[in-house]
DNA sequence: TCAGTTAAGCGTGCAGCGTACGCCTACGAA
DNA sequence: TTCGTAGGCGTACGCTGCACGCTTAACTGA
């Protein structure tokens, strides 16, 4: 078994992530990320079949800085009565700003992650986790697939909608200056919308779908 | 005024859904565009700046066939008193599925809409036809931002989450045969997960965020 | 009727992309 | 020391979006 790999996947995503964040989405090629690490382009496809696989490892690799575990994160250790408190939500929303903080370190590969989520070993470990409190807060699997879909398609939904088009940004200054008569509503609520934060965006609307998912858990409980 | 224009934008627009109905996102290059217009590559720029633009075309051209008409959808005609009753949700509902109908139509499209979303009239119509809704069912600012937003994540991420990996597919199967010692939830819950429907799991991630904010809307009323 | 003018239409060419192919060579086993 | 395997990479190809500048169609004013 003569020459010995000299790079592991986690090394070449680690170096595409580089590129990613220094250099931005459009300067991720596969010769920028042969040159990261000082290697000739086609080197790097010793380790990797080709472009779609790098970027399913720079998701994954960032994914993987998620820390999944929600043991300890709940309200105070007063709870004595399993499942019939309200700590799962806490626990969902621990999960869902992680990943959104760790994301947000890098926001270029935002583009990159609905398209290679499906492929990634911690993508699934962290599903798996909201799929536990999920289950522990009472939610039958239907409730729980629909549920789980839900929330993945705020989060990155949201994501890319702040990515894409940020609250505080040019384009809600573009809406505050449409024409009242043609778009009134539009126009009137971006003008308020302006000086809305994105956190207080993002956690807003991650509530309206926990009390949504809480009225459900109540019903479920009053059977 | 010599030689008059002999393409109009909708045109374009046209040819380029054609083309990408028919081969694509990856066929939808600007020579496809111009030989499914009958033109020379470069004429299709006396129209169009950058590809960019094609695709901001592209996107407006299949939102305009939403209609955004909601004044008569209501629960029959009984009610009295304005702004009291449930009707925005149903509203609401209407002009979401609306979206998804449309854009369901084109699934190829899906890609290229939450990048170019901001930058179309006809997006910004139907935004101002959700705004409203909210607005006469007694919402605040910050609570529509914050409500018109969230659907706006969830819609456009669901549809994402939806054609990446749709629930009755490879995806979801690869995850029943997962090891349910790794990921036990996951593995579980996706075995359930196999025989839902598309519209089953979108219309419950919807519920549930209405449901959180019909609970908004009550606790408003209250005050 | 017929220049004159303006913009439509397009042929050519270029830089940069992903990547197939095949050569050279470093390395570990025998 | 020799051999076989696999790592490393130079070259080249087809494809992309698009800059540039030519040709030419169509309309106007004399």
């Amino acid at each position: 078994m003569p020459r010995p790999r000299s790079l592991t996947h986690p090394q070449i995503a680690a170096a595409a992530l580089r590129v990613l964040d220094r250099d931005g989405l459009d300067a991720l090629t596969m010769r920028a990320v042969a040159n990261e690490l000082d290697m000739g382009t086609m080197s790097v496809y010793r380790y990797v079949t080709d472009r779609a696989q790098l970027e399913a490892l720079l998701v994954d690799h960032v994914l993987s800085t998620v820390d999944t575990d929600v043991a300890d994160t709940g309200t105070a250790g007063t709870h004595t009565n399993a499942g019939a408190g309200t700590d799962w939500i806490t626990h969902i929303e621990t999960l869902v700003n992680r990943v959104r903080a760790t994301v947000g370190a890098h926001t270029a590969v935002i583009p990159l992650l609905l398209t290679h989520r499906h492929t990634s070993r911690h993508s699934m470990r962290w599903g798996d986790a909201v799929l536990g409190v999920l289950a522990s807060a009472g939610f039958d699997a239907r409730q729980r697939v629909v549920a789980f879909r839900a929330l993945l398609a705020y989060v990155f939904g949201a994501l890319q909608v702040e990515y894409y088009g940020p609250l505080p940004g040019p384009g809600t200054a573009a809406l505050a200056a449409l024409d009242p008569d043609q778009f009134p509503h539009l126009a009137d609520t971006a003008r308020e919308a302006r000086d809305m934060g994105v956190d207080e965006e993002f956690g807003g609307g991650l509530r309206l779908l926990l009390s949504g998912l809480a009225a459900d858990a109540r019903a479920g409980q009053a059977d």
